[in-house]
Formats: structure tokens, C-alpha cells, sequence
DNA sequence: GTTGTATTTGTGTGCGTAAACAAAAATCTA
DNA sequence: TAGATTTTTGTTTACGCACACAAATACAAC
């Protein structure tokens, strides 16, 4: 067969010895066709491998999609939330031609009544669509139950939801990534210390997610020889430095013992600089590589950072409803995207190559 | 603006009171047109924001693009080369009906022959674009002057060569990849061993690579105060197990203080394997995802491995080739990829986000 | 004024597909 | 068997753009 030449619907009318209406009409299963011309029609498009043009139909159809994404405030440029963000915006200027147009929404992540607020008007827009980082265990349930009944697909990234009729979840294993942080934090403090799990956020945090980290680090300490190691953990309610910090000198008055700290959000730079000020020699892992994190990551007061693929995240989201929308493929449920180490040395590329 | 609805020549024609052909001459500057309805077509394309259609553009032309890809043969799916070839495959069946057909041409690593009869099939075909990973250095200068010569244009991947008229160079920072392993290697070996660079390769290799390579490894010991630290460099010209362990053993016989190696290409498992089967216990980091390395990184065996985002490399390559035929735009000369490190409990979602 | 030539502008067709519409063939009804 | 109805099939149009071609206008030389 020659590779270069494109089959059309022309090709296998002629083949087949029927109209292109016929043809048609046996790619979409629509109306009938007589048995005979079925079948040759069929073998015609195997024979010449027939595969319909993506751009013709998509052009013939004129169908348009709006797709409603929905994810935490991003206030400033190096903000984590706008990594994910800009994903799906490129994402979006790729797939414009094919109807798909993205609009954004956001919410803060200390204030449930703004989720509630943007969800509300999603759904009176009825998009196509939705891509969205369920932040808020309560208000997201609410959420996908009112796109389930209007049949709305949805995709998660960020967060999952377990057992929810998403269409993917598309982020990190996070039971794994505290595994991997705890395999890093292990490597570089020496045996005798303990070692402090550092959670900081205002308002709520997704209490499962926490849980499921707490278990993932214990387990890298447990299977591999370190059962005696002390782990301690400490919620400050609050990601303000002045509190933070009195919170941090309160702890470490009475643990001094402590020599690498593991903070489960992208505010690893907050320890980090309490330790820079303090002059302690605390080693610091983190995840997220926010424009903090990068200094504090360059400057040597955090040691890694785990990255969770943020604008692959985004990119993939509206991948996967393009692909339903377009192709009509289905995705696997679940996508867990590679969890990258980053260390000064190679942090430089990530930003380069996904900021290009 | 109204963003759901899509601006069209069409629309623009009747806004400017012009015909559409009239429109078109203005897009493409040809032919033409009075001055003062230049201006008008003009201002109504910026008014109303008006963006070519890209699949009606495509289909119009019905242009049809022949890539040539020539990288080194993979025997088998878990080998290194094809990885590459996987992100080069999977962006073509992308790019498939905007007139994109890929076709594959590998040659022996071994074999510089093979390399220039390759090249003299894909410059018969007259491809309009090639993607190219240059091992051979001489016989890929004489290679890319050919495709100057045709005005073919066409991208590196893997390796670069500098000061050439590639479109782009998409793969690693050797130096810094060096870096990083130096780094990496230097945090799990004991302070007072000594260090091995270790290359094997049948053939020729690429000479201006293992120079930058050896020179951001021992860097990394030069700029953090290791300057004491003792580097050796072992050479095998082989990759034949047999021969490595006869050369291994010998090596190690002499040099006792060696508990760190660092292995310049994808063949760190032989050297994990000869530890292994001699229980010596010396720590290796190497390069490349390739089926053997993961499961000596599992085992234990090898303890970091640097992948270069082989997929990726593949990806982007064919990527700015589409821009370049279908858009137009040119990319930016040098794109490194990200550097990722990988350990045991992060490899399978590398494995497993790629193949996916 | 006419004719000729160069310049500018408008119209029509095709790219490959989907779907509305029209026509033909097959089946049914009386 | 004519006419009505249903099933099957063929034809045409539109999607948005590029380009070939035709038409219209301007402007010169005679």
C-alpha cells in the first residue's frame, strides 16, 4: 500500500461500487444498507485502510466545545496553580481549530463558598466539558453530581476522588511521592536524627491526601530498616510566616533532635527559611516548584523538591477530553504522572523546557 | 469579543466590503491590492481577531510533508532507541492528516556504513524534513551538507552537533548531565573512595561528548570541594559481557578504593552485574530507562539513573517540524530536555507515563 | 473615441467529510 | 396492477480556506 497517498470515502465508494452517501452510512452506522453492499464497503475500507480524515470531518461537523476549568486561585506568575493552568492553555491554542475553546475559572483555596460560587456558574454555562482539582472533598462531591446528571464528563487532576465517575484522574500518586520523599530525606540526614512531617496550610486541606502521605513516608522508614526511626508530625494552621516561624521555634525548642523535615505542600520554603535565620542544619524536603522553592532549592536551604508534573497535568486534561470528544477514546481511569526529583542541578531545565 | 464564535474570511470580507479573495491577498500578501482597502481588510482581521482556521487551511492546501527519521537500530522494545522513535511515531499519528508521514531509518552504531547508505536513501526521497540523531560525526556533517545543499531542513535529537544549520537541537545537556551525576554519585558513596568514569562502547563514539561529560563530572568535585577527590577513567571497547568483566576485574584488582561508578552511556547494568556477581559493594550511577538498567535500579544493584526524556526528544522533534510546515514558526536553536532522575520508587510511572 | 495592456477585484472550485435532501428501488395495500 | 408507503441509495451542499481563473477597472498610446 502506498503510505503517501490518503484513502477518502471517494476511494472507497469507487472501490465498492456504491456512493459516497453509502459509505457513510456504514462508518456511522446509520440508516440502512443492504447486506451486500455492507459487506463490500467494509472490506473496502480494510483493504485500503481507510482512516477518515480528522481535520475534513472535524471542519464538516462544525460541532463546538467548551471546555470549564476549575482550579485554585493562581495570584501570581511562579504560583504553583499556574503551571497546571498554563498546561491546558496551550493545550487549548492547539486543539482552537477543532471547536475546543477552555475558559478558566478559579477559587481560593481558603474559601469554600467561592468553589461553590464558580461551580454554579459552570454548570448554568452547560459546557461540554469540565477539568477540575477537587480541592473541596464536600463541594466537589456536590459538584460532579449535578455534571453527572446532566451529563457533563469530567476529568480530576491534582486530587482524586476515588470511586467517582470521572473520567480520569490525572496527578500524583501521592502515597508514592511521600515514599520517595522519605527514601531523599533518608539519604541525606544522618541516621541518629529524627525526622518531622511538616503540614501548613489555612483552612482545609484534603484530610484523606494527608493521611495517605503520613502512611506512604512511615513506609519507606518501616521497609527498609528504619523502624526505630522517630518521626514526628506538626500541622501549623497557616501558611503566614509570623505564625509559621513562632510555631516552628515553639517545636524545635522542645525536639532538638530533629535534623530533616518533610513538608507535605509546596511551602517547603517557609522551613527553609526559618532554618536559614535560626542557623540550624535541617535538611528540607518539598514538593512544587514554585518560584520560592526554586531560590531556597538554589540557595541550598531545601535539598529536594518533588515535582509533580504540573503542566503535564493540565496538557493531559484537556488531551483526554479532546480525545473523547474528537476520536471518542477513552482514557484509563487512572494516570499518575511521573514525579520528578529535582535537585539544583537539574531544576533549571524543568522550568526552561516547560515554560517554552 | 464573542469567543465561542469563529471568525472567518468570510466575515472579515463583509466587515471590510471587500471580496474574499481580496481578504486572502492580504493574508498571504500576494498580488495586489489598493491601499486603502489593504487597510480596511486590516484593521477588520485585528478588530474581530481573526485567526486562519488551521484544519480548512490544511485541507485547501492539501500539502503532503514526507519526515525522514534516522536514529540508531533498537533491536528490542525495551532498547533505549526505541524510545525516541516511540515519541516520533506517536507525534505522527497526531500530525497524520495534516499530510505528515513519518518513515524510519536506523543504522547500526557500529557500523558507519550503514549510517551513509541510510542517508543516501532518505536524500533520493527527498523528504522536507529529516529528524536525526548524529552519532557519526563526520559522516553526519556530510549528511546535513547534502540536506543544506537540497534545502531540507532538518532537527538533531540526542546528540548535538554545534554550529550547524539544524532547526534545533532537542536533547540533553551532556556537561550537566555529568553534573548531576557526580552529584548524585557523590551522596551515597562513603567520602574516602575513589571514583570510576566508566565507558564501554563497541565502535567509534562520540569523542567531544565523553570530553564535556568527564569535564561537568569532575566540576561538580571541583566547585563543592572535592578537589581531592581520586577520578579514575576506565575505557573498554566493548560491551560484550565477557570482555567488560575480564577488563572490570583486571581494573579492580589495581584499584581497590573504587566504591562509586559512573557510567557514561546506557550499559550500567553490566557493571551492576559484576558487582553483583563479585559482592562488591560499590555504588553505580548510569543513564537511560532501558529494560536491563530498571531492573537493576529495582535490585538495587544501580542506584540513581539519569533519563534524558528519550520520549520527549522524539515528541518535540517531529513537533517543530509540523510548526515549521504548518505554521511557519521557527523554534528555538538549542532545547534541553529535563533531566530526570530516577531512583527505584519513582521508575515505574516513568515507565508507565511514556508507554501509556 | 478605440484598442491594448496592466492593475485590481470578484467568482468558482476543490480539499474530505457529514448530513440534508432527492431519487430510485423494493415492498405493501387494495 | 395502480398507487401508496417504506426502505435503500445517490446527489448536493456546507464547513473555511487557497488558488486558478474570470471579470472589472484604470490608464496609456494611438
Amino acid at each position: 500500500m502506498d503510505t503517501t497517498k490518503k484513502i477518502t470515502i471517494q476511494d472507497i465508494a469507487k472501490h465498492a461500487n456504491v456512493s459516497v452517501g453509502t459509505v457513510d452510512r456504514v462508518i456511522h452506522k446509520r440508516g440502512k444498507v443492504s447486506s451486500d453492499k455492507k459487506e463490500r464497503i467494509e472490506d473496502a475500507i480494510k483493504k485500503l485502510n481507510f482512516n477518515p480524515n480528522l481535520l475534513a470531518r472535524t471542519l464538516a461537523l462544525g460541532k463546538r466545545f467548551l471546555v470549564c476549568a476549575l482550579l485554585p486561585t493562581s495570584p501570581y506568575p511562579g504560583h504553583y496553580w499556574a503551571l497546571p493552568k498554563s498546561g491546558i492553555e496551550r493545550a487549548g491554542a492547539m486543539y482552537k481549530d477543532f471547536g475546543i475553546a477552555v475558559e478558566s475559572y478559579s477559587y481560593s483555596l481558603f474559601d469554600e463558598a467561592s468553589f461553590i460560587e464558580q461551580t454554579n456558574l459552570i454548570l448554568e454555562l452547560n459546557p461540554s466539558g469540565v477539568i477540575l482539582a477537587p480541592r473541596f472533598l464536600h463541594e466537589s462531591l456536590n459538584f460532579v453530581e449535578k455534571l453527572n446528571e446532566k451529563g457533563i464528563p469530567y476529568v480530576f487532576i491534582d486530587t482524586d476522588i476515588p470511586a467517582q465517575k470521572s473520567l480520569t484522574y490525572i496527578g500524583p500518586d501521592v502515597e508514592q511521592s511521600a515514599y520517595i520523599a522519605a527514601r531523599l530525606l533518608n539519604s541525606i540526614v544522618s541516621a541518629n536524627g529524627d525526622i518531622l512531617i511538616l503540614n501548613m496550610f489555612k483552612g482545609i486541606e484534603n484530610a484523606a491526601a494527608l493521611k495517605r502521605m503520613e502512611s506512604g513516608f512511615k513506609k519507606y522508614f518501616n521497609e527498609n530498616g528504619f523502624d526505630k526511626k522517630r518521626i514526628q508530625i506538626l500541622t501549623i494552621n497557616s501558611t503566614k510566616k509570623n505564625i509559621v516561624f513562632k510555631e516552628l521555634t515553639k517545636f524545635y525548642i522542645k525536639n532538638k533532635g530533629v535534623n530533616g523535615v518533610f513538608v507535605t505542600n509546596s511551602k517547603a520554603f517557609l522551613a527553609s527559611e526559618f532554618h536559614l535565620t535560626h542557623d540550624l542544619d535541617i535538611r528540607v524536603v518539598g514538593y512544587d516548584l514554585v518560584a520560592e522553592n526554586i531560590d531556597h532549592l538554589k540557595s541550598g536551604g531545601i535539598d529536594f523538591i518533588i515535582s509533580q508534573s504540573p503542566v503535564q497535568q493540565g496538557l493531559k486534561g484537556l488531551q483526554t477530553l479532546f480525545e473523547l470528544f474528537i476520536y471518542k477514546t477513552e482514557s484509563p481511569k487512572t494516570q499518575y504522572v511521573p514525579l520528578d526529583i529535582i535537585i539544583k542541578e537539574n531544576v533549571d531545565f524543568y522550568v526552561d523546557f516547560y515554560s517554552a
